[in-house]
DNA sequence: CGACTAGTTGAGGCCAGTCAATGTTGGTGG
DNA sequence: CCACCAACATTGACTGGCCTCAACTAGTCG
């Protein structure tokens, strides 16, 4: 009632109906890096009765934009989104590469305003969580309640581990931690750990990393030329992780 | 009980007796910026049980240190801290800088460990706040709950906002856009938004930036020439907000 | 097929890093 | 009180890594 939908009648009740057939908490792939992780049956029943909303947003567009009002949080169920934040003067940086299983739109609890912006990357489903019931479920269930507080520390540790990466990294060392960073976060979802497709672009990694696209495509080329990797276009192989860890590890 | 004071019996009851006089939520100074915010009474008693260690710390001296287990949140009373992340070849980077009415350890909910490491800038009070005993009451305290959320949440938007800072600005819009930054914390809390003195020491801002000792001492030192700030070692006055300002946002 | 976007690669310049010398400040002990 | 020292800060000269500008290639879509 508090979230009117702006879908007709018939779009609606097919929301619903592919709701109940498969697209529940309980049967999700996701579940345990999400927010259900650990709850019983009952609480997973409450927890699906918030998620009522599931869209579905093609390449290029948006969950949410700065500057929207903050009513919910968005959970990944398939596909990808990049976050970005925008300085007053339009420059936009990428500060989140967000795969299935991961949650968006913690920034707007502060100020009740988004403050940054989530773009689907591919064709993405994403489930919506009405914040407000959010909390008021989580004053109920102790287990989700910590589901919810460590799904923000987890963002809060990614941004500082990104942090790190952006403030002490040169940009060869940048790029060997983004592809393993990637690499692992695959792997915990199962897919594979040494062959992927880039989402972004070269312009959007670029971003997320402070560099330029093009001294982003020269270090992928070199690392080719040196056997850690192949590269074509936007699928990458991973040959030599070893060496790619070593990169960023050893220093001085 | 389920945290044993270090402290001999005579300091303990120290601790206590400094509490009941004075230093309860109640009447703290930094109450409107803290977990405190917009409870009443009641609520505000029952946040001062929790609230029951106030630690003391020196200039130099670890409030939590990376690895730590994570037990508590920790709030800063008076003085100041700065944040650290680690590499694992041990490299430093400052990913924050903590002021009256902050809270810190966020990073550990996730793992049940600390991250990173809080370090006292100067002689500063923390206040230690355990962190299951806060969710318990979270969960009883609608207001309360949300004031987690919301600091949270201010964790994550000012660590997207350094990202800003560190993947898409140069050195002199860093400068700038720092001193800008502490310049309106510092007026939040009632101090001069003018002259303020910097608590930490080139290499430890110039870590924050992303840049180098000399680079940050070379940047203040062209400020000064410019009529834009007086600096005197630590002493920093803020002549020209309005041209900092412009520093940071205009560009293409 | 042409127009467009994304990516690659090269040449050259500049911003910030590196190395090094000197200055300043505050603390300690004679 | 001063001498001494260590930590912090400033400044200069030089270097080099990344950016800028630009040309070209490879896919993509109407």
């Amino acid at each position: 009632m508090p979230y009117p939908s702006v879908l007709p009648r018939v779009a609606a009740s097919n929301v619903i109906s592919i709701r109940d057939l498969r697209a529940r908490c309980a049967t999700c792939s996701m579940r345990e890096l999400c927010l259900p992780t650990g709850l019983d049956a009952d609480a997973m029943r409450e927890l699906d009765l918030l998620v009522t909303t599931r869209r579905r947003f093609k390449k290029g567009e948006s969950v949410f934009r700065s500057g929207d009002r903050f009513v919910a949080l968005y959970a990944i169920r398939s596909g990808s989104c990049k976050t970005t934040v925008l300085t007053e003067d339009g420059r936009e940086q990428v500060s989140g590469y967000h795969m299935p299983g991961e949650m968006m739109g913690f920034d707007g609890i502060g100020s009740d305003l988004h403050r940054c912006q989530a773009v689907a990357l591919e064709d993405t489903q994403v489930c919506e969580i009405p914040f407000d019931r959010l909390e008021a479920l989580s004053r109920r269930l102790a287990p989700l309640q910590h589901n919810l507080h460590r799904l923000l520390s987890r963002e809060i540790g990614s941004d500082e581990n990104l942090l790190l990466v952006l403030g002490s990294m040169r940009a060869e060392e940048r790029v060997a931690a983004f592809l393993l960073n990637l690499s692992s976060r695959y792997r915990q979802r199962g897919y594979s750990s040494t062959e992927f497709v880039l989402r972004m672009t070269r312009d959007e990694i670029g971003s997320y990393l402070g560099l330029k696209l093009e001294t982003v495509s020269r270090l992928l080329s070199r690392f080719q030329a040196a056997g850690l990797i192949r590269v074509q276009r936007k699928t990458v192989k991973i040959l030599d992780p070893h060496a790619l860890k070593a990169m960023v590890n050893e220093r001085e």
